[in-house]
RNA sequence: GGAGGGGUGGCAGAGUGGUCUAAUGCGGCGGUCUUGAAAACCGCUGUGGGUUCACGCCCACCGGGGGUUCGAAUCCCUCCCCCUCCGCCA
């Protein structure tokens, strides 16, 4: 969430930046600002009676003690009305500021000066290019034609255990993003220096709002209960992204200036219900309900939070590099932005099957927007409690880089020839046809 | 699922209604002494909020929330978490 402080100071530039988001946020600044002074004014009351109270207090039990019960009594009267006083302040007090928080954090963050200002998808610059689009002798197929014919995924199977958008994955296939995983991993772990985590898959309520998935997305996640106690439901909810237990891992601590930069991969399965978005509108391996990702986490000052992204960027790429794959990096614009972020660089595949560019990488340094929300904090040389920048790449989502892989390296006779660096996981050279 | 025991500062650990401004120890920081170090001794040592130009003053916080009371770390209710044992279980 923001900082209430920044709003106070300066609305202006909170309600600008706000407002190239084009989202109508902005309208909530003076809101906000209005109960805030409304708690302020009622505080310094309640506060100032509250001395008041403790001073009379100690009266009353220094003159218990020199047995004066008369006198002591009569000052018991005169704090009851001040302790009455004091209730009602308080649940103003409570109420109002529970008012002005919850509407704060439905504010999302404050792009960064660089970030391009725009309304959508088709005004996010392109910011650089790897490598040209595979010349094919043939016609290319697409993945879902390639994944029956080599019998990678079962997607009628897959619709019959779970439904429309989940994936069966089966022989081949299911090796091969086996493969895919260990080998992301292993790369950022021994090449990039991030440290491995394994992050339970079903996440508090709390963890969804820290990294600022809640209370937007809340229709888009998938709520667990335990059995069949239906009071259970709605504290747990299966993960959309590793980012909501690993970005989580610090929070309500402190940490040492010495332990930054704080850098965790994790491999998670992603859950989306993608309410909504019937029949998901994608055949194949695009949109589904169910997906595999590495994701990359970093917590650092906030000094080095754009250098930091941009090496996040270099991390992901490398992915896509090592594996063969031309692709494109783009910088969302201020209308395009997720909520939390405040600069981001999605990281485009081309697909040549689908005869397009799919996304499988988004990069994000969420400031300090996120480690207010969890109030994840590190301490200063000068012991100065701050809030670090938190950062989040994906790297990558694995099922449309499966995807990515076999219709760009699908040969003639029908086989996927498998990239030099991924040989060793998968164990093969090719996957036969 | 059943039975029991716990949650107090960075850590350990006292405190069962009013000098709690939370004892004491350890650790950490600074200082004295020393060629240097150790030891000893002395001082300091949390978080958030409000207010002030500032020095400062005030409020809250002993797992979370609520209650009783003039006054709660302490009493009551409730939730969460941890530990031990039993049962079930991959």
């Amino acid at each position: 969430m923001l900082d209430i402080k920044l709003l106070r100071e300066r609305p202006n530039f909170v309600k600008e930046r706000l407002a190239t988001r084009l989202a109508g946020d902005d309208a909530k600044v003076s809101e906000v600002l209005a109960l805030d002074e409304r708690r302020r004014t009622a505080l310094a009351e309640v506060e100032q009676l509250k001395a008041r109270r403790n001073a009379v207090s100690k009266e009353i039990g220094a003159l218990m003690g020199q047995k004066k019960t008369e006198e002591a009594e009569a000052k018991k009267a005169e704090t009851r009305a001040i302790g009455d006083r004091i209730s009602e302040l308080d649940k103003v007090v409570a109420e109002v500021e529970a008012g002005r928080d919850a509407l704060l954090a439905t504010i999302p963050n404050l792009p960064h000066a660089s970030v391009a200002l725009g309304k959508d998808a088709a005004d996010n610059p392109e910011i650089r290019v790897h490598g040209a689009k595979a010349d094919f002798g043939f016609k290319p197929l697409s993945h879902v034609d390639l994944c029956e014919k080599l019998k990678l995924v079962d997607f009628a199977r897959g619709a019959k255990l779970s439904g429309s958008g989940f994936l069966l994955y089966t022989g081949w296939g299911a090796r091969l993003e086996r493969a895919l995983i260990n080998f992301l991993i292993d790369l950022h772990t021994t090449e990039h220096g991030y440290r491995e985590v394994a992050p339970p898959y079903i996440v508090g309520e709390h963890c969804m709002y820290g990294v600022g998935q809640f209370p937007k997305f809340k229709d888009q996640a998938y709520a667990v209960q335990e059995g069949l106690d239906a009071s259970t439901m709605g504290k747990l909810y299966l993960l959309p992204t590793a980012e909501a237990p690993v970005a989580n891992i610090h929070r309500e601590e402190i940490l040492g200036a010495a332990q930054l930069p704080v850098c965790y991969v994790a491999y998670s399965p992603c859950f989306r219900a993608e309410a909504g978005a019937a029949g998901l509108g994608t055949r194949g391996m695009i949109r589904v309900h169910q997906f595999d990702k590495v994701e990359l986490i970093k917590v650092v000052t906030p000094e080095t939070g754009y250098e930091e992204l941009e090496k996040l960027v270099g991390n992901a790429e490398k992915v896509l590099q090592l594996l063969g794959l031309h692709y494109r990096v783009i910088n969302l614009c201020t209308g395009d932005m997720g909520f939390a972020s405040a600069k981001t660089y999605d990281i485009e595949v081309w697909a040549p099957g689908q005869g397009s560019y799919l996304e499988v990488s988004s990069c994000s340094n969420c400031e300090d927007y996120q480690s207010r929300r969890m109030n994840l904090r590190y301490k200063t040389e000068t012991g100065e409690n701050r809030f670090p920048h938190i950062l989040n790449g994906s790297g990558t989502a694995l099922a449309r880089l499966f995807v990515a892989l076999v219709e760009t390296h699908q040969q003639a006779d029908g086989s996927v020839l498998i990239p030099e660096p991924l040989r060793p996981y998968l164990r093969a050279d090719r996957i036969p046809a």
